[in-house]
This record gives C-alpha cells, structure tokens and sequence, in this order.
RNA sequence: GGCCCCUUCGUCUAGCGGUCCAGGAUAUCUGGUUCUCAUCCAGAAGAUCGCGGGUUCGAAUCCCGCAGGGGUCACCA
C-alpha cells in the first residue's frame, strides 16, 4: 500500500502496560514494513484524567523500546499539533459542518435527565439507545451544551485487517456526544478528525473499540470521508486469564521491565509473539526480521494471557545472542558496587562466563559479588551438601592446602588449572562432586557460580590462593 | 438484557477438507554434559481440537445450533 501512516495514540493518564505498547508496536512494525510513516498523538481530551508526567512517561517508554516516530508532539511534523488539547479549533470547525449539515444538535438534557432515560432502558431490558429520546426542537448549540451527533442508524458490514469481515445492526449506530459541555471533543469525535487530516492509512487499536465502529462509520459517512483500514487487535489478559491486562489489576509498566535488565528486543520479541507468528517454528527474532515478517492478518484473533515465564525464557536466549562488546554495553549499570574498583577487561572476562546463566540483567548483581570481593566464608554451605558434611573437616582441609599447593605452582591458564585439578582428582582419588564442591565453595562463598576451571583462572591466583587459605582457617 | 467478538497441551501457538489418534516453543519431570547454578543435548508427560448436530468417502478445519468467556451500550479513551 502506498503511503502507509500509522499512529499510536494515546491518553496520558499514566504509564503504559505490555497490552498497550504491543498495540504501538503492531502500528509500529505496519509503518516501518511499508517504508511509511508513524505518528505518536496525545488524547488528552480528558481534562480529569489526565495526569501530570504521562506524556513524557510515554515518549520514554516508545523511545527505550525503540519505537521512535516520525511526527509527533515532541517533533512536530507535517500535521501539527499533536496534542488534541491543541487542536480544539479544528475539532469546533468540524463539529460545525455537521450542525450546518443538520448530522449535530444541542443536547438540552442534564446528565441526571440522561441517566434517568438509561435506567429507565435498563429496567424495560432494552439497549440505551440516546436516538430514541431525541429531542424535537434542541436548541442552538451555543459551546455551553454537549453537541450530539444525529446519526442515521442502519446496519454495516465491514472488513477488518485482523478480524475479517464483520457486520453489526442498526442497534449499534446512536447518536453520541461530539463535544463535551467544557468544549472538548471527546475520542469517538476527535480520532476520525485526526486520522482523516493526519491522513492515516491504518487505524490499530485494541478491541474495547470494536462495538463502537458502526457509529464511527456512520459519523464518516456524515463526513462524506472514507475511513482508514481498521485493524482491531485482541486483547492481553492478565495472568488469571480472565481479564484484560490493566493498571488496575498491577499490570506492570514496561519501563520497570527495562529497569529490572530486559531488553527491549526481547520485550518487542515478545509482545510480538503474543498473538502474532508467521506459521513457521521460529519463536526467536530480531526486530528487522519482525519489521520484515509481521503481517496484521497472521495476528491472532483470540485474546492471549500474559506469562512472564516465557518473557524471561526469551530474555535468556536474546542475552546469548548478543556479542560480549553488544551485552557488555548493556550490562553497564547493572554492576554490583563493589565492581568499580576493576576494568574493563576484567569485567569482560566476568561477563564471559556468566553469560550463558543471565536470565535478565539486574540478576548481574547477585550472581558476580564474589568476582569483586572477598565474602566472609560461609560454613553453611559445607553442611548444607551432603557428601562434604559428611566428611572430616581434617580431610577437607587437607584437600584444600593440596590444591593450593598446586595451583600456586600454576601459570594460571585455563589449560594448567585444568590439568593440576585434574591430577589432583587422580591423587586424592575422589569424585568431582566432592573435591570440586570443596574448592568452588572456598573460592567463591557463593551457592552457584560458573564452572571452576573458569572462575579460577579469571579470579586469578592471588585471589584464588587467599580464598582457600581463608577457608582452611575456617574449617 | 441488546449488539458484537472469541474458544487447539498449564501458557504462547502451528493447523485454512485427507500427510493430524494434532506439530513447535515454554513451563514441569528424567537422563547426559568431570563440581554448583545455568546453557546445550536427549527423552517423558501434557489437548476427548468448548459441546451437540449436520455436509462430506473423509472435519480441528465448512454449515447450523448451544454453552462458556470477553467487550460495549459514559459529557473515559
């Protein structure tokens, strides 16, 4: 298609959750195959919802993820502004063409007058339908009164880019609030403007819209305008699998996902996954293979639960991928404090063995204190395994001064470690499981760590030789 | 209640009339990878394809009912 443009537009009431930003990303991956363009517009329609920060919350979090966009409030564009909030003029010279057409009216009705029909319907079992109490002679609608649209209520059917075809009856077209009585236009009003004159190509948006699109396609008739392809994308459950995600239910922001060392390609992986494949097995993909694969009709029309359980599973197989320059880049900020004192080189000779068990960043903490420093010996360890508890501190202090003996006699490579442990297995004649334990405990204090020959070897003797010596005297 | 959408292993999904007594991934369990935790490899278990009819030689796939779930019916988006 020619001259896609997108748009992601939001209502900053607040930070954005994994349902919503896979819904910029879907719009997002539409522009970028097409060579097009995306557009970030602020719904900020809602002077009570609004809240302070959220814009800004919002750009940060498409900017972390990289779903940069071509126009928008922050950087203008050819369709300026991009804040509803600025665009109040053009939503009233619209509205207007409708009053002259004769498609708006005044709604002379309080808001306890229209609730007071509403309950009435609802005790009668029927559908609120506003049309039918359509007042006769409204007055002129002088900015302080709600302005309605008068619709002209007849069925529709329509394509839609994930769903297919759909229809809907007459019963779903009604006659809706253009502008609200403190002279803002509310969404159902706003959107179709903007698309049209923000010349919009798709509209992608999540399916709590749905029931509304026979009334936007009476309104667009009204305009006499066509109306961009819809796009409507299922929903992302919570985890109990019965709701939608919400802030309300402590869906989390996507920024905390960041910030706790998931990165962006393996969230944007994610998300994608979550109701998109392109019927291959492929589960992995980077985000050119995404922006070249990902088609609206391969999206799932059925809702899909979030678990994080995969999220973390893609996160680990994203962080292999990486080159050690690309993770160590990364990485940085995730160090335990402790770390400061050491450079480059060294960290990079952590991050090489470690990097293979990293599930998410922030675990770097965690997993490489005793690279950094010396932690107090911890006798637990010892008698928390079975096979060294059960053996004489004696013997394992014995174990322990035979292989610093060797190791202080080794060139510290890889290959020589390898080989003094090994004869020292022959020596003592004992398994792995114990020897080995003993000194990986005694070098690293710690209840995981990378393979010994490794540890050893990138701690380097002084270290090595001083944590053993330690563990002896704690024995 | 009206209107609308959805329904395949716990989870994400493949599947567009035969190659499906349903494939992959994840999660779980088992074994291997000289020590731990991972990675990696091998294997196990896990779905009467929501239910009931029909069409067809043949249906997860097409049609019709039903049920369940969800959305919407705001001067919120």
């Amino acid at each position: 298609m020619d001259n896609v443009r997108t748009r992601f537009a939001p209502s900053p009431t607040g930070y954005m959750h994994v349902g919503g930003v896979r819904t910029a990303l879907f719009a997002w991956l539409v522009a970028k195959q097409a060579n097009g363009k995306f557009i970030l517009r602020i719904e900020d329609t809602d002077t009570e919802r609004h809240t302070e920060g959220s814009e800004e919350h919002i750009v940060q979090t498409l900017k972390t993820l990289g779903l940069n966009y071509d126009e928008g409030p922050d950087i203008g564009g050819n369709f300026s502004p991009y804040r509803q909030s600025e665009r109040l003029a053009i939503y009233k010279e619209w509205a207007n063409k409708l009053v002259e057409k004769g498609r708006a009216y005044a709604d002379p009705y309080t808001p306890q007058e229209v609730e007071g029909f509403r309950n009435k319907a609802k005790e009668e079992k029927k559908p609120f339908l506003f049309r039918d109490y359509r007042p006769e002679n409204p007055p002129r609608w002088d900015g302080t009164q709600p302005l309605r649209f008068r619709c002209e209520p007849k069925d529709y059917s329509w394509h839609d880019e994930i769903i297919g075809e759909l229809s809907a009856t007459k019963e779903a077209v009604d006659d809706f609030i253009l502008i609200k009585s403190d002279g803002y236009p509310t969404y159902n009003f706003a959107h179709i403007v903007d698309d049209y004159l923000m010349q919009i190509s798709h509209i992608i948006r999540a399916q709590e819209f749905l029931a509304s699109i026979p009334r936007y396609l009476n309104l667009y008739e009204a305009f006499s305008i066509e109306h961009p392809a819809f796009a409507t994308v299922p929903f992302v459950l919570g985890p109990d699998g019965k709701k939608k995600l919400s802030k309300r239910d402590g869906a989390k922001d996507v920024l905390e996902y960041i910030t706790e060392g998931y990165l962006p390609e393996a969230l944007i992986n994610f998300m994608a996954s979550l109701g998109w494949n392109d019927g291959t097995t492929q589960e992995i993909y980077d985000i050119s293979e995404l922006i070249a694969k990902f088609k609206l009709s391969d999206v799932q029309k059925s809702p899909a639960k979030f678990d994080d359980k995969r999220l973390i599973w893609m996160n680990g197989a994203h962080i292999r991928r990486l080159d050690l320059d690309e993770l160590y880049k990364k990485v940085e900020g995730f160090w335990p404090e402790a770390s400061k004192a050491y450079d480059e080189s060294y960290k990079k000779k952590v991050l090489t063995i470690l990097k293979d068990r990293l599930k998410y960043l922030s675990e770097l903490k965690s997993l490489t204190g005793f690279f950094f420093e010396d932690l107090r010996v911890k006798p637990e360890l010892i008698s928390q395994d079975k096979k060294l508890d059960a053996i004489d501190n004696k013997q394992l202090q014995e174990w322990l001064l035979t292989a610093r003996q060797s190791l202080e006699q080794s060139d510290f490579s890889l290959e020589d470690i390898t080989k003094r442990l090994n004869n020292l297995l022959a020596q003592t004649k004992q398994q792995p499981a114990i020897l080995f334990s003993l000194i990986r405990i005694a070098i690293t204090q710690a209840p995981s760590s990378p393979g010994l020959f490794e540890t050893i070897e990138v701690l380097g003797k002084d270290r090595v030789l001083k944590r053993i010596d330690l563990q002896i005297a704690k024995l």
